[in-house]
DNA sequence: CCGCACGATATAAACGTTTATATTTCGTGC
DNA sequence: GCACGAAATATAAACGTTTATATCGTGCGG
């Protein structure tokens, strides 16, 4: 007469403890002991009991064993994805960031979890929701401000932690970065060699850390070469193609436009293509452009760029590796690491006229 | 003498539903029913506990209720990553659908919690996991094979899930679609209308059920010009750049090479004009090619191609959506939505001798 | 005025673990 | 032959919720 529902009623409830405990004989506290490899408990008994277990398909519930112990088993990844640039290819880097973190993790008991965060406010929301409502036991992040505001209520809170990216004094956390003022500085010197004089740093946000970083570098490559750096060509915005396209038409509308542009990643550059292509000027052999390459994509570009390409999974990699030591206690100086991305030169980047 | 942790000791424990009954005087069921909205709960008895709540920020452990209710609260995505391309832009396209289905849980008592996958056997055994486990109380997942397992075993299992993609034949299950027979046919018919007679089909894996699809829809064009299909220049791979530049190349150099190209994704689309470039050929005066979109970014290609712009966002959100309303016990009958992408006309596309 | 229904709140059990503490069982030394 | 300690296992409490059930007044019909 009743009606039956299919999952709530005959399924067969998931095995417990209390389940291997009445398959075996042994108390439940001894199951337990055996499951997590104590070693108060006999060689033949783990055997028995973990035959049981296999034999059932038994398989812990996570969440009983957070609530007794505390700990959450969970990694939190903060992912950063701007709706608000509207239709734009932004942010794709990540899928590979994410792939690296994952395998890190793969073999640890640490259960990756994503948080989509919206913007910098949001992230710092996130950032406090999963340290007070015990969310995870450790959390990964990137996007990192000059002033981050989640660094610092991370270390004030003893929350383990490891950013993508650091401060201008990354000192008493974990952390894996590009050398952005590096990867700035060498770019634009490639261009000075290359006989250009008015160059285009095509940069985030100032808010960003490296941001800042790059605008050292540039202004370094000048400082070495004994050349006045040109301040005025600096473009700053959002990562976007229409950042880009809009950023080098623009310059090159200018009394003195840029010969050579200096890149921060794909969606840029290939911005900047198109802008110049706007403009009537080519990347073949009137301009000279610098890509920044986190996916690879630079050398399908039309024409294909010289570009710096970035590890992006195997900083991934380190950033899963480090946490994970990071929550067995390790101390945060140790675990540190600074990329130098690699130059891989596909033209000969001169200034045309020279 | 002791020595003192930082975290374990003094550290303010989080209140709990007992210091609110402390703090109030109510016992600890009336504030759980309070916090819950119940209506055997005075109004102003309710006020009382949930200003005292509000007060000491008190947020309840999503653990403890999962363990006696036996919800998670957890809305599952299983994100496609392949490290086994290899540095190639790739499931770039993911973060937008994230952005989707987080804006579609915004509000919502769901958090959203990612997985990585691998491959087709890691998805299939994630899906297994976290139907086994309870990890959560629905899932999203793509990249649908003509014959899914992961589809029949959560039949099977009544589990909520939504798809983003559709085999042959989807019924009872709810999914989001873009229909890609109707997109491939489109495309071909706007090149055959052009004059093309020769014309590729850049393609993915068999496997996968809109690869079908897709062959369906290019046939369909020429038979439904009267002309027969060439299916000797359809080119089937993982959908990366390299694969677009290699499938150009090796097509180009045939007896009869194709004047038109429909493609698959940006970064084949972008793969196909570096391929054409190497063979000498131009995609402005030589070939047509017909790009496909997810990221807006055909725009900005060398030439800017004609394209099918996909409102990827919006299917995340309606992924999520729909899984809300599946979550819920609405059937999965009436969630079903297939998207058809809006065609965006950069050039001509007419064939160049025509 | 007495029982009774009802509304408001309290008590207690349960979810599935982990772990401090207790108990039992032996072998061993005296 | 007995006390004792160690080894193996069992008992029970606790983590923070939710919820079935119990209790306690209180107003009301009879």
């Amino acid at each position: 007469m009743t009606v039956r529902f299919a999952r709530s009623e005959n399924a067969p409830r998931r095995p417990t403890v209390k389940t291997l405990s009445e398959l075996t004989g042994y108390s439940i506290s001894t199951v337990s002991k055996a499951l997590r490899d104590s070693p108060a408990v006999t060689h033949d008994t783990k055997a028995r009991i973990r035959s049981a277990a296999k034999q059932v398909a038994y398989a812990a519930n996570p969440r009983a064993a957070s609530l007794r112990t505390g700990k959450t088993m969970q990694a939190a990844v903060l992912m950063p994805v701007s709706v608000a640039a509207g239709n734009e290819w932004n942010g794709v880097e990540f899928t590979e960031i994410l792939s690296g973190i994952a395998r890190a993790l793969e073999g640890s008991p640490y259960q990756l979890s994503v948080h989509i965060v919206r913007d910098a406010e949001d992230g710092h929301a996130t950032a406090n929701r999963i340290v007070t409502q015990g969310l995870a036991d450790g959390m990964i992040f990137s996007g990192i401000l000059e002033r981050d505001p989640r660094i610092a209520f991370l270390l004030a809170q003893d929350f383990p932690f490891v950013t993508l990216g650091r401060t201008a004094d990354p000192k008493g956390y974990a952390h894996v970065d590009i050398d952005s003022g590096w990867v700035a500085a060498e770019a634009t010197r490639r261009l000075i060699d290359g006989g250009h004089r008015r160059i285009a740093l095509i940069n985030p946000d100032r808010r960003y850390a490296y941001a800042q970083e790059r605008i050292g570098g540039f202004r370094g490559a000048f400082a070495a070469a004994g050349l006045p750096a040109c301040d005025d060509l600096i473009a700053e915005g959002d990562l976007t193609a229409r950042f880009g396209r809009e950023s080098a038409m623009a310059l090159c509308s200018r009394g003195a436009p840029p010969t050579g542009f200096v890149c921060v990643n794909e969606p840029t550059t290939l911005g900047v293509l198109a802008g110049l292509r706007d403009c009537g000027l080519s990347a073949e052999t009137d301009v000279s452009v610098i890509g920044y390459d986190d996916l690879n994509v630079s050398g399908y570009f039309s024409p294909p760029l010289t570009t710096h390409f970035q590890p992006v999974e195997e900083m991934g990699h380190a950033l899963g590796a480090f946490l994970i030591r990071r929550m067995a206690g390790e101390p945060p100086e140790t675990l540190v690491r600074v990329f130098r991305p690699k130059l891989i030169a596909r033209r000969p980047d001169r200034l045309a006229a020279a």
